[in-house]
DNA sequence: CGGCGACTTGAGATCTTTCAAGCTGCGTGG
DNA sequence: CCACGCAGCTTGAAAGATCTCAAGTCGCCG
């Protein structure tokens, strides 16, 4: 996948959400940066380390992370191609926070200047991605609900179906059968589970589902019973999808 | 307390993290909206249903929670005095999750109105409430890795060390002793955990840390065994305090 | 005084982790 | 072409953390 493609996936992300003049769109197209090409496991913004651009992922997977002292992780957010995983940082450029490729990844490293530039020139853009770091903290307090409140099978089911519908909205793929080559271990550290209990809990999925995880691609048979065995309700991400509203995927 | 104040404590919050004119600061002050006095216990927002204001704490404690389908709730976010529970709200007026009084509470409802106008007047402030919005999440990312990776009683000092901070910043109280009148019941939705284990948790505190949890109010003996028991660095709240920085709270 | 909500305590059940071992597939170097 | 090593996956069994159920205490308010 191109920048061009990808600087449009995160137009048409938030396009969805917010209604943007044809001068605005032509300017976030622009759009352009530094691509890098990470491997597996790099940590492309460590925690504590200011930085000067907003990553937009171009190809793979990417993970916000924060890290206990003893050195485990909690996966704090996913992001797939079309996502711009730190929007954040514009406003607040010390995160928190790290960033990790969990597959082979290309990122476009779009500088905050630029952004910048983009903004003070069509302040309406400011409200666009705004909103678009708000539906992130939307997704990362059911995360915390998820993580707090839900068992490890209703977790894992739960985040099978969020990204399946992430990548179906992004038109990734569909929902019950897309490409996300992470491995148990990552999952776990996204679930706040242990990688045996995982596996575990996969292998139930398996049976009860149809779920199959397998050379990097997340198979789901049924759908339906495992958004309901997550209790899934897709509004929560705010995305609108071509067939029906979010209530239909329970 | 009443609205100027409230009104006041949240223009500090957002000029401890940008630089606004007297202009902005002057409009700002004029904000204000429908006063509520809530009972401990009532939801000032349910889940899923649109807003046309937002909430300014005056008084009291609000939660951000999410329900799960069997009824038990995930507390996502406290807010104490000065706090905007859901700013987020401006830009995407649908929330996820509801607000509920924690304690007797009294909030301004501003409405999304006056915000806008503020807005299109003033649009730096645009930036200024983003990164407000931004620190929320830095805090949700969090909470996220304490309740994936950390012990009760890890998460349980986590969570007392973050809101003394907060009271501290805000100008409400000291750290080591300031007002919040919850329920166990309330922490433990708040840490993912039952209420029974809470009762237990804060009783291993009480002899490890000299914490006392009584008539409204958290005192804390041994902030430095605390904080260390809880791994805590205040980085993530973006406070700066007037004696030291985020670090010499571990 | 009675009742209610919040807190406390005990004991057993359940979920999840830990530790340990073996398996599998794949890339690399001999 | 094969052997090796490594990373990821799988499985078993015991330990540990947390939950559930149940009962009882405490303090406050009507």
């Amino acid at each position: 996948m191109q920048t061009q493609s990808a600087v449009e996936l995160f137009i048409r992300r938030i396009c969805s959400r917010s209604l943007l003049t044809e001068q605005e769109i032509d300017a976030l197209s622009t759009l352009s940066g530094r691509m890098v090409v990470a491997p597996r496991g790099d940590d492309l913004v460590l925690p504590g380390h200011a930085v000067t651009y907003s990553t937009l992922v171009v190809r793979g997977l990417l993970a916000r992370f924060d890290q206990m002292a003893d050195g485990k992780r909690q996966i704090t957010a996913l992001h797939i191609p079309g996502d711009m995983a730190d929007l954040h940082s514009l406003p607040s450029p010390m995160p928190a926070w790290g960033i990790q490729a969990l597959v082979p990844s290309t990122v476009l490293q779009v500088p905050h200047s630029s952004l910048e530039r983009l903004l003070s020139a069509f302040p309406n853009l400011t409200l666009a991605f705004w909103r678009d770091t708000v539906v992130d903290a939307s997704v990362l307090a059911k995360w915390t609900a998820n993580i707090g409140r839900a068992d490890a099978m209703t977790r894992t089911a739960h985040l099978l179906c969020e990204l399946g519908v992430r990548m179906e909205a992004q038109g990734l793929a569909s929902r019950t059968n897309f490409p996300v080559a992470f491995t148990q271990a990552q999952l776990a550290d996204a679930l706040g589970l242990t990688t045996v209990h995982i596996n575990r809990t996969i292998a139930a999925l398996r049976v009860a589902c149809g779920l199959l995880i397998e050379k990097g691609r997340v198979g789901i048979q049924d759908w339906n019973r495992l958004a309901s065995h997550a209790n899934f309700d897709a509004s929560y991400l705010f995305v609108d999808l071509p067939d029906s509203a979010g209530q239909s995927y329970q």
